[in-house]
DNA sequence: TATTTTTTTTAGATTAATCTAAAAAATAAA
DNA sequence: TTTATTTTTTAGATTAATCTAAAAAAAATA
């Protein structure tokens, strides 16, 4: 079935992943040195290396993209990392913003019957705790329509489905503004000046968020 | 705290830690390269790597025995893993002779706080899926008293509550005996000619096993 | 005790992943 | 369309972990 790679391959694999997702199917050199903490030399390396296993198509100059081989062998990736962040979550009593760098350790562990005895175990969620989708053992993912809370019309409802950013400190903010997943809100006021939004949070509490908040914010209608 | 080590450091420390358990606390260069799948000359590299980083007592052609701090590390991979197979039996219901190549990439994970969390998860429990004791969060293993099989006498009782031996094959052959943990025997009969045991499984079923198997069941009395 | 055998170490190479500095190609600007 | 800038690649080193073959030390045997 899938072969195996190694861990540093993996990670090139995920970045290119990550990195090739909605316009841009393309990614350069750098991009790939930047997410990797690497250097831009050391990615030419190890992309010919990718090209050889035939997991990316390179082009010397061009960028790469993903072989169906290279996206399979990371969506693999992403779905073990997402479930192990659930089960840290929902079984050990993790917060959201404490997960990333375990699951990201975890999602190298190498068992397909593993992976597929947890997502059983637990319940095979359909995302994880910050709302990212969990692609089912075909690699399939099943991606509900969101869209950004800076996107939304005055009066608008919605359900916080999902978080475009990761870090710990804005998941904390969220955590205190109580703008967790699940939580319905609306849209009472755009505030013109600095896009700054007043929302509406369970129907009582009203709550101020920057443009900058709102757009990293992803709601179901 | 526990300072970090290389997965391959880690490997050659719980290689030593089960070596010089029991008798021979020196072990050598030549069992080291055995348990671990490298030749001896790679060993005596790692050894002075670890010796430097005083992870073990290192003495030229003498062998070598773990330092505090080589203990501590050595102890604590050895919790990692067998409460990863508890969780793996328990939790995801592999079975016993499933889940030790898993843990041995599992117990590399590095997160204090996710043991610890996993082991109140699991209940703080005693001992692994084969019986062998899981040391605390401070290191310190509850041994119970176990007699082998082929050490009791005729007529004695006990319960079965460990193996030393961890191969496949020989837990698949205890499964399919019914002579798992916890289930309680009786020696009934002692055969001169070869060494094999009649046990008396449960109170009524009479099984026969031959002395090495004898000699890899662990019994409480 | 002298010799043979075994074990361990050293010496010198190899592979994977990385780096810096310099060269080459592509892109942007004048 | 040249020139300047940015990006990418190559060249050459480095580090960790490994290997084989040969040398050195220790242990076993005669």
């Amino acid at each position: 079935m899938s072969t195996i790679h190694s861990f540093t391959e993996e990670n090139y694999l995920k970045a290119i992943y990550h990195l090739s997702t909605g316009n841009n199917s393309v990614v350069s050199t750098n991009q790939i040195a930047e997410i990797t903490n690497t250097k831009a030399a050391s990615v030419t390396d190890m992309l010919k290396k990718l090209a050889e296993k035939k997991l990316i198509n390179y082009i010397k100059y061009q960028g790469v993209t993903l072989t169906e081989a290279g996206k399979n062998a990371a969506v693999n990736i992403v779905r073990k990392h997402r479930l192990w962040e659930v089960f840290l979550v929902e079984k050990l009593g993790f917060k959201w913003d404490e997960v990333h760098d375990i699951a990201e350790e975890l999602e190298h562990i190498n068992s397909e019957s593993l992976i597929n005895r947890l997502d059983d175990f637990l319940g095979n969620p359909a995302a994880d705790p910050h709302g990212d989708p969990i692609p089912d053992r075909s690699g399939t993912i099943h991606q509900k329509k969101l869209v950004r809370i800076s996107d939304m019309q005055q009066d608008q409802n919605g359900t916080i489905s999902g978080v475009s950013e990761h870090s710990s400190v804005f998941l904390k903010l969220l955590e205190k503004m109580g703008l967790t997943l699940g939580t319905k809100i609306r849209v009472s006021e755009l505030i013109e000046f600095d896009g700054s939004i007043i929302l509406i949070v369970n129907d009582h509490a009203d709550r101020t968020i920057s443009r900058e908040v709102a757009k990293n914010i992803l709601v179901m209608l």
